[in-house]
DNA sequence: CGCCTGACGTTGC
DNA sequence: AGCAACGCCAGGC
């Protein structure tokens, strides 16, 4: 793993790791984690890059709303939700169902 | 070296 | 309550 990126990948990446399956976040939570206040753009960034790591389902994390917005950067747009139904994360129109129930926070669930 | 774009979020109207 | 604009930061051209 080249170190040419920017901790803030490998530090996304992680905590997406840690995402059980079945279970969906939101890049602002993870950027908020982190400390990067503003930065959930950035978290969607480090994804786009991820898509190269296989540790890193990045269909497990949607936007605020819980709406699959980077879904247009998988292989296919319907993969994510693919992935997402077959962990039993119930997706409608391109929206995760019981996204408030399915939500994990890492703050709480990796104890801060 | 500077402008534009981008998997978001928040605030204002 | 819905829509529009701004802010933040990094990578690509």
């Amino acid at each position: 793993m080249p170190l040419d990126k920017p901790n803030y990948f490998e530090l996304v990446y992680q905590v997406v790791r840690e995402i059980p399956e079945g279970r969906v976040t939101s890049y602002g939570t993870i950027a908020h984690y982190l400390g990067l206040k503003s930065g959930a753009r950035m978290v969607g960034y480090a994804m786009n890059a991820a898509h190269a790591l296989p540790d890193v389902p990045a269909h497990r994390v949607v936007n605020r709303q819980g709406l699959l917005t980077g879904k247009h950067h998988f292989a296919t747009p319907t993969l994510m939700e693919e992935l997402l139904l077959a962990e039993g994360v119930q997706v409608k129109n391109d929206q995760v169902q019981d996204f408030q129930t399915r939500f994990w926070n890492p703050e709480i669930e990796l104890g801060v």
